[in-house]
RNA sequence: GCGCCCAUCGUCUAGAGGCCUAGGACGUCGCCCUUUCACGGCGAAAACACGGGUUCGAUUCCCGUUGGGCGCGCCA
């Protein structure tokens, strides 16, 4: 009975974008806290802008974040007539009223209440109208009947008490003329019916949470407690757009974040207890409440978001990761080129290079780009900064060390590590005048995991191949 | 324009009248470690928007100003 519920609504007209996604986890956080149910609501009832692609988006997008939501989702638009029912039930408690007012007519209402400084609403003038009057062929809409006078107060777990004069809060519309419901009567209708108990949503519906407060009233019916939290903003402290961080989640995907990591960065925006930064998933379900939910918006930072990632990156099992990576494959840059190479033997590699990889990337893309060097074929080519290692000198030392090394019976770290550093004190060089040059010729790069772990992974052949490409 | 919300280092934040010479994290800078890069370690610079109150005492409470955000649709 007193069991909670929670829901996320989000309406199909885009992708899942980060404010959503952070709305979504502090609802399923809470549901979870609590051992309540956390549900998903598609709120579709805009036929023109729903697509079944941003539906599509939404779900796996939630289904990539680990945000799993109750039972069945639910299609607004489905309930429409459930809707409409509600509507009638107010129009014959003289709840709500029939207006004709026609859209040019509003329009006009709302240039005039603007020149005279006054907030644009409609005027009431259908409230008290004997229906006798209505127009002919006029199809009318349904308006609630609100109270003109006092104030609305609104209780609301983090914004606390805010308080709306009734006057700025005018006869609204709860059913279009073409029968189908608004918004605003079908988020009280549906919220009412599938039993949510807690509303986490962004403070943009603050306003609207006084107008759905006279919805509950007129209807008798109990609403759920409220709380609005604040909306992220870009890096310019301006509103989230294309260019910061409003992309949808699958981008972050894309941009190899991992979901745990996205989550916990999310959840400190905005939210916080004592200094603490990092939270697994069990623990942040754990601490979460409404109370440590701050008024103040917070901004979008990518280098933050990446140093969490990282840090979850390093702290990931060798197997996990690789797990992680291989199926994020298709959504990484040059991932799928890497997928189609990743036959057994390049899957082992990859798993014994993981330590040394994965700490040297911050993002699942930094991983696949710094593995490069186990996909690539002979003769490699090498970045600039690689080429200027390998001068006529180095290649002198690095052809005397592939000898060396071409006479090595075992074949490991630890023992191409002693030739190698025999080699250069034989040479009478620095240990990375020597390293540097045979890390360019084996990666191509000046970047790599252990060099002696990158001798053992390539193994002695492809090892050797690559040092006699480079000594030409 | 009207209504509502917000305001501590560049960013995320700690702080709930004296514990603050304002703490932590990211980023930045310097040093150390090191075969490179990264990781890691050590250290530095960096903030209470402004103005009035209240108080013995304000980052903390109140008011105003400024700045920012949101809302004001037969969108959601």
């Amino acid at each position: 009975m007193s069991q909670v519920v929670t829901r996320f609504a989000p309406s199909p007209t885009g992708f899942l974008h980060i404010g959503g996604a952070r709305t979504a986890l502090f609802n399923w956080l809470y549901a979870k806290r609590h051992g309540g149910r956390f549900l998903l609501r598609i709120e579709d009832t805009d036929r023109e802008r729903s697509t079944q692609g941003a539906i599509d988006a939404i779900l796996d997008g939630m289904r990539w974040l680990g945000l799993d939501w109750d039972g069945d989702v639910t299609y607004q638009f489905a309930r429409a007539p459930r809707h409409r029912e509600i509507a009638e039930e107010l129009l014959a408690k003289g709840k709500a009223y029939r207006c004709y007012a026609s859209a040019q007519e509003l329009e006009e209402m709302r240039e005039r209440a603007r020149a005279e400084g006054r907030p644009p609403r409609y005027d009431g003038r259908w409230r008290d109208r004997d229906p006798s009057e209505a127009p002919a062929g006029v199809a009318p809409v349904i308006r609630l009947k609100t109270p003109q006078d006092g104030e609305t107060v609104i209780e609301d777990a983090v914004q606390g008490r805010v308080v709306f004069p009734n006057k700025d809060i005018d006869d609204f519309v709860l059913l279009r003329s073409d029968g189908a419901p608004t918004y605003m009567l079908a988020v009280v209708v549906d919220d009412h019916d599938m039993g949510v108990t807690q509303i986490i949503r962004g403070d943009d519906h603050l306003t609207n949470a006084a107008r759905q407060k006279h919805i509950y009233e007129a209807l008798g019916w109990e609403a759920p407690k409220l709380a609005h939290i604040p909306l992220i903003h870009g890096p310019d402290g301006a509103k989230l757009s294309k260019r910061h961080g409003a992309l949808g989640v699958d981008a972050y995907r894309g941009m190899g974040y991992l979901p745990t990591a996205l989550r916990n960065y999310l959840l400190r925006l905005g939210w916080s207890q004592g200094d603490r930064e990092f939270f697994t998933t069990p623990e942040m379900i754990e601490a979460f409440d409404l109370e440590s939910i701050h008024r103040s918006p917070a901004r979008f930072d990518f280098v933050k978001l990446e140093n969490m990632n990282g840090h979850y990156l390093r702290s990931s099992e060798d197997s996990e990761l690789l797990e992680a990576l291989i199926a994020t494959l298709p959504y990484l840059e040059g991932g799928a080129a890497l997928a189609a190479k990743l036959d057994d033997k390049r899957k082992t590699q990859l798993a014994a290079a993981m330590p040394g990889l994965k700490a040297r990337a911050k993002t699942l893309n930094e991983l696949v780009d710094g593995s490069g060097f186990l996909f690539a074929e002979r003769p490699l080519t090498l970045d600039a900064k690689a080429a200027a290692l390998l001068s006529p000198a180095a290649k002198a030392h690095l052809a005397a060390l592939t000898e060396k090394l071409a006479a090595l019976e075992e074949w490991s770290a630890a023992a191409t590590e002693n030739i190698v550093r025999e080699t250069a004190a034989a040479q009478g060089v620095k240990l990375g005048d020597l390293a540097q040059p045979l890390r360019a010729a084996l990666t191509g790069r000046t970047t790599s995991p252990g060099i002696f772990d990158v001798l053992a992974i390539l193994g002695k052949e492809e090892s050797l191949g690559r040092l006699r490409d480079q000594a030409a």
